[in-house]
DNA sequence: TTCCAGGGGTAGA
DNA sequence: TCTACCCATGGA
């Protein structure tokens, strides 16, 4: 099955996929070589594809292949990837005002240049706040193994592709318990907190669609995204940055370093506010700029170091 | 063996 | 609102 989507103007696809550390995040994998997205997309709880994505020579538009598509089903697979591949790459937001507040900052007019702030997310919100908790308190190579188990383990399978699953849906991951999610994916006490959360969705008690709503305030919704066990500051300011709002602030050790290492001095929550302030509202954006093309100018394209990870030991 | 990682929950003040 | 303590896991 081969689809096409045509892209927005201001759309770069290699910034799109590999500014953010998700793209080494199972079940999403980038080939170099080929300038491609390979991922497996869930056509439901029970059947899932895998689907190609690179963009076509000129750049107006995404070539998509996937394998497998049930061809009794084919609208509504076509439709299934098409959602998928549309909130990955974010090709409904407009970052035009960010990119104009770009070319006024000289140390940001190169992210201007280069598209920058289509960060890659999952398929679904259900798989963003999962990957969300398995970056808590744990190496970034951990992380990468936690997301990966899950997959393999309770993953969508692909028809005919054994060894390819897509991301698990909350339907599937409901009813097993947090000590089976522990053992077998080594998720330590955020299996507790993942088996909570597929249990609320998967029965109708949360309702994520309601989170995705952008027109509701992002107090409001990170006030919300708090309630879910396992999601603190950090892991909710991060989350909204997922859903689009980028006026928090994700604080962790990373951030914190960052800015240590440029002023010499640790900054508190409240100070790292205030030095991004007069970005508002994309306060996230410019600091993971920032963040992300420090890294790519000493270690090289993001592909080559992320799956080992970012922060303390690359820099040292 | 000890420390710590892209923190979070809980209790107590 | 702040602090102290605990929470599994695995690499250095």
């Amino acid at each position: 099955m081969r689809l096409t989507m045509r892209l927005p103007p201001d759309f770069a696809f290699q910034t799109a996929v590999c500014s953010h550390g998700f793209f080494v995040l199972a079940p999403n994998r980038w080939d170099p070589t080929r300038q491609a997205l390979q991922t497996v997309v869930a056509l439901d709880d029970v059947q899932a594809v895998v689907v190609d994505v690179r963009a076509s020579r000129d750049g107006a538009k995404l070539n998509v292949v996937a394998d497998s598509a049930r061809a009794e089903t084919a609208d509504a697979s076509r439709a299934a990837i098409r959602h998928a591949v549309r909130r990955m790459l974010r090709l409904d937001e407009d970052l035009s005002p960010f990119h104009r507040m770009c070319r006024r900052v000289p140390g940001h007019r190169a992210a201007a240049r280069c598209r920058f702030g289509r960060l890659l997310r999952g398929a679904s919100l259900f798989e963003d706040i999962v990957k969300v908790i398995c970056t808590c308190n744990v190496t970034w190579r951990q992380t990468v193994r936690m997301v990966a188990n899950l997959v393999d383990t309770f993953g969508v399978p692909c028809a005919g592709e054994p060894g390819q699953r897509g991301f698990p849906t909350p339907q599937r991951l409901a009813g097993i318990s947090a000590a089976e999610l522990r053992r077998r994916c080594s998720l330590g006490y955020r299996g507790d907190y993942i088996a909570e959360l597929a249990d609320r969705v998967a029965g109708g008690e949360l309702n994520l669609d309601v989170l995705a709503d952008a027109t509701r305030p992002t107090d409001t919704l990170a006030r919300e995204l708090r309630q879910i066990r396992g999601v603190g500051d950090y892991a909710a300011a991060h989350l909204c940055m997922l859903l689009g709002r980028y006026e928090r602030l994700a604080v962790d050790t990373e951030m914190v370093r960052f800015v240590e290492q440029r002023t010499g001095r640790r900054p508190s929550p409240a100070a790292l506010r205030r030095m991004y302030n007069h970005w508002h509202p994309y306060e996230f954006l410019a600091y993971w700029w920032e963040l992300w093309t420090g890294y790519t100018d000493r270690h090289g394209p993001s592909h080559e170091w992320t799956v080992a990870g970012v922060g303390r030991r690359i820099t040292q």
